[in-house]
DNA sequence: AGGTACTTATAGAGT
DNA sequence: ATAAGTACCT
């Protein structure tokens, strides 16, 4: 029987159908599990996959479930609708966007297009930048979105205009304002406006929500306790009807309140469906029990939480392991050999291991040394791939070509490569579409030479507009890879690159290629649905459009990208990005106060409280091992910073640490623990260490010529890392060295080819 | 118009 | 350390 395979909370939580569910589940206790299964019960009981609606937190969460639910109960799960909010409702809002006035391929704004339309807008009201920060302005209007509070909303508001003139900005409001004419004059979404329109969609065309509330019986929402307002209100109206809602959440792992979500939704669940079943799950199966408990003693500090009991029959398992270390540099070493050393002694393989930082700044030292030991990882947060430039300038090409009103994706190329046109007559284009109420592409299309602007510019402006209007006459014709294909190699955007002496830029070459590449990936791929989970219609390589593409990259994530089959490598990501995720070792690496506790949250307790879920949920992605570090000092905006270790690390029960490494009551002044550090705390290791030796070292080291090495000279290799040169032989070209690596023991190499670095 | 050299700001997490 | 923006030169 199918839900055998579940534990007895977990199959009540399963079992319960009909009628409202809460599924409070502690961290590792078989969240994803009992959701699976639910769902692949749901179906066996005969529920039409089209019914079922199921939203988490990443597509690529999404993507495995699904697989997981097709191999127990066969290839008709595919037709479910899983994703995330974004993802799910882009597609709603797709298939009934003339209903909003918008037509189904517009574009959806990423922050970064969201930030210069912000900008734009600042410099055409001549409005200071620095005072009107894009990133401020724009928090403020996604926070108001996720409310839904509009622009009239806002400025009838008296509290936010109340705090924007307090704040000496008190055009916030009106920006919001001519942010939103402007997105739906260029037929464009932000993230919060496809939250935002689906509630409006909701609340305007009865028809509509009737539609939805029928076809989504079944509703099931992981991650609950970090959705917002918007959010909450869309999955409130569409149960409204069968009142089929299943949540399921941990009030400890809330860590998105900065992005709007609201953990009352959770909290509050009970009062909306007073008759709703609650589950608790509390058995954890994924951690020791040093983990759990050390975790739980942290969490326990909190004043806002759900009271549960989070425990497991798991072994004992290691104390934790904690370091301090003199730098960054010196955290990342003692990282590095920690996983050579486990990789060496335990059989264990590079992806059992993950690397957790508060910022994503940090993962920089982090890489430099992994490269220098040659331990393969992959970074799955910070700059994406699709935030590069390189990638961002041909995504703009598709945009307009899909979208020719996409006013940001124009500017952006209208002159990229080089085309000979200037800002001078840009602003003229500029001035031409605000008089016609028209698009710059549109303006552009039709420009005559009694415009004002000089006939040859005119002319390359035309050209310009006329080589995509032939795309997008075309673009629905043709299959996303064989259009995307003739844009990239008619724009010269490869080429641009390629004749660039910059060294960097046959990289950007590569780049393009790649999206080239994924693109052609998407129109081959079939692992989505056979049918429209919408319409029902049958999915074929035809309609995999360039359109179709360019909705889905907008709304993927780094963690959501394929690993091309290279999965053996050691995970280097944020916190954030961590959630749901598990590894059988996990260093949390920069415990220190002002990074984490981040120096934006310790002066309120709201704020400091959920700086403690994020440790929290640091903490339990950990199996076997946990492994803390924290640096003395830290390059940070190019300047050395000093910084006592974190709070965190004292609040920690101490009996889960070795003995000899437990906290002492923190000092104030940041150098007074600085003696114990590595000698000490580090555990007994297979390498020779070098730790003793006073730290930092540069890294990289300075080649030097063959006759200048002599035994007991340290030195640096690309593949075998730092070693100390113990013997010397022959002379001239066929001079060898014995070198003692630190991670790799000890080596013969000839120096003519070894490209020894003097450290 | 386009490229180069200098200046300045950077605050955190990410759909 | 790095990116983005500005001033200035060709």
């Amino acid at each position: 029987m199918l839900l055998d395979e579940l534990n007895q909370e977990q199959r009540a939580a399963a079992q319960q159908t009909e009628g409202a569910v809460m599924i409070v589940a502690g961290a590792g206790s078989g969240k994803t599990r009992t959701l699976t299964y639910r769902i692949a019960y749901l179906l066996e009981k005969g529920v039409d996959p089209f019914n079922i609606l199921s939203l988490t937190f990443t597509n690529k969460a999404a993507k495995e479930m699904k697989d997981r639910i097709i191999s127990l109960v066969g290839p008709k799960a595919r037709n479910i609708m899983m994703g995330t909010f974004h993802s799910v409702f882009a597609k709603v809002l797709r298939a009934e966007a003339e209903r909003l006035g918008y037509i189904s391929t517009f574009t959806i704004y990423d922050s970064d297009d969201s930030k210069g339309l912000i900008k734009n807008i600042l410099k055409d009201h001549s409005l200071d930048p620095k005072t009107y920060n894009p990133g401020y302005v724009l928090s403020r209007i996604s926070k108001a979105k996720s409310s839904l509070i509009s622009p009239s909303d806002y400025l009838d508001n008296q509290q936010l205009m109340t705090e924007d003139k307090a704040s000496n900005k008190p055009y916030i409001g009106n920006i919001y304002q001519e942010y939103n004419n402007r997105l739906r004059k260029a037929m464009s979404m932000d993230f919060d406006d496809l939250l935002f329109n689906m509630n409006i969609l909701l609340r305007d065309f009865p028809d509509l929500l009737l539609k939805y509330q029928d076809k989504f019986r079944y509703i099931l929402v992981d991650e609950y306790q970090d959705t917002n307002f918007s959010q909450y209100l869309i999955i409130k109206k569409l149960a409204a009807r069968y009142g089929n809602i299943c949540v399921v959440g941990d009030d400890a792992q809330s860590i998105y309140s900065f992005r709007g979500a609201n953990i009352q939704n959770i909290l509050n669940f009970k009062k909306d469906y007073p008759d709703c079943g609650i589950y608790k799950l509390e058995q954890n199966y994924r951690s020791t029990q040093t983990i759990v408990k050390a975790a739980n003693s942290v969490i326990a500090k909190n004043r806002d939480q759900i009271k549960k009991e989070v425990w497991t029959s798991n072994e004992e398992g290691h104390k934790i392991n904690y370091n301090e270390c003199e730098n960054e540099k010196e955290e990342a070493r003692w990282i590095c050999k920690e996983i050579v050393s486990r990789i060496q002694t335990k059989n264990s393989k590079f992806q059992d291991f993950a690397i957790l930082y508060r910022t994503n700044q940090q993962s920089r030292s982090l890489e430099e040394v992994l490269r220098l030991y040659n331990i393969p990882y992959r970074i799955y947060s910070g700059t994406s791939f699709y935030d590069r430039k390189e990638i961002r300038d041909v995504l703009a090409y598709f945009r307009l070509v899909v979208n020719n009103s996409d006013d940001e994706a124009f500017l952006r190329v209208i002159n990229f490569p080089t085309r000979g046109i200037g800002d001078t007559s840009i602003n003229r284009l500029k001035i031409l579409a605000d008089q016609k109420n028209c698009s710059l592409f549109e303006a552009a299309l039709n420009l005559s030479y009694t415009d004002g602007i000089h006939a040859r510019t005119a002319q390359k402006i035309v050209d310009f507009a006329l080589m995509l209007r032939a795309y997008t006459i075309d673009v629905f014709n043709k299959n996303a890879y064989d259009i995307g294909f003739e844009i990239v190699a008619k724009s010269n955007i490869i080429k641009h690159w390629k004749e660039d002496p910059d060294p960097q830029s046959s990289d950007r070459a590569d780049n393009i290629e790649e999206l080239l590449n994924a693109v052609q990936g998407f129109v081959e791929s079939s692992e989505d649905a056979i049918l429209d989970q919408l319409t029902g219609e049958e999915i074929s390589i035809e309609n995999k459009t360039l359109d179709v593409f360019l909705q889905q990259v907008s709304l993927m994530s780094e963690t959501d990208r394929d690993d091309n089959g290279e999965n053996e490598r050691v995970s280097l990501m944020t916190i954030h990005a961590a959630k749901g995720l598990e590894f059988p070792y996990v260093f949390v690496c920069g415990m220190e106060e002002n990074l984490f506790p981040s120096i934006m949250t310790i002066v309120s307790r709201v704020d400091l409280e959920e700086e403690r879920r994020l440790f929290y949920v640091a903490m339990t992605r950990a199996q076997t091992e946990l492994l803390l570090s924290c640096a003395n000092s830290r390059f940070k905006n190019g300047q050395l910073n000093f910084n006592e270790r974190s709070r965190f690390l004292e609040e920690i029960d101490q009996q889960y640490f070795n003995e000899e490494i437990r906290m002492g009551k923190k000092s104030a002044n940041p150098f007074a623990f600085k003696q114990n550090t590595t000698e000490t705390f580090v555990p007994k290791k297979i390498f020779t260490p070098i730790v003793n030796k006073p730290l930092p070292k540069p890294i990289g080291g300075n080649p030097v010529s063959i006759e200048e090495f002599f035994v007991g000279m340290d030195v640096a290799h690309d593949k075998f890392g730092f070693g100390k040169i113990i013997a010397i032989e022959g002379t001239g070209d066929d001079t060898k060295a014995e070198v003692n690596f630190e991670a790799f023991g000890t080596k013969k190499l000839v120096l003519r080819f070894a490209k020894l670095k003097k450290i």
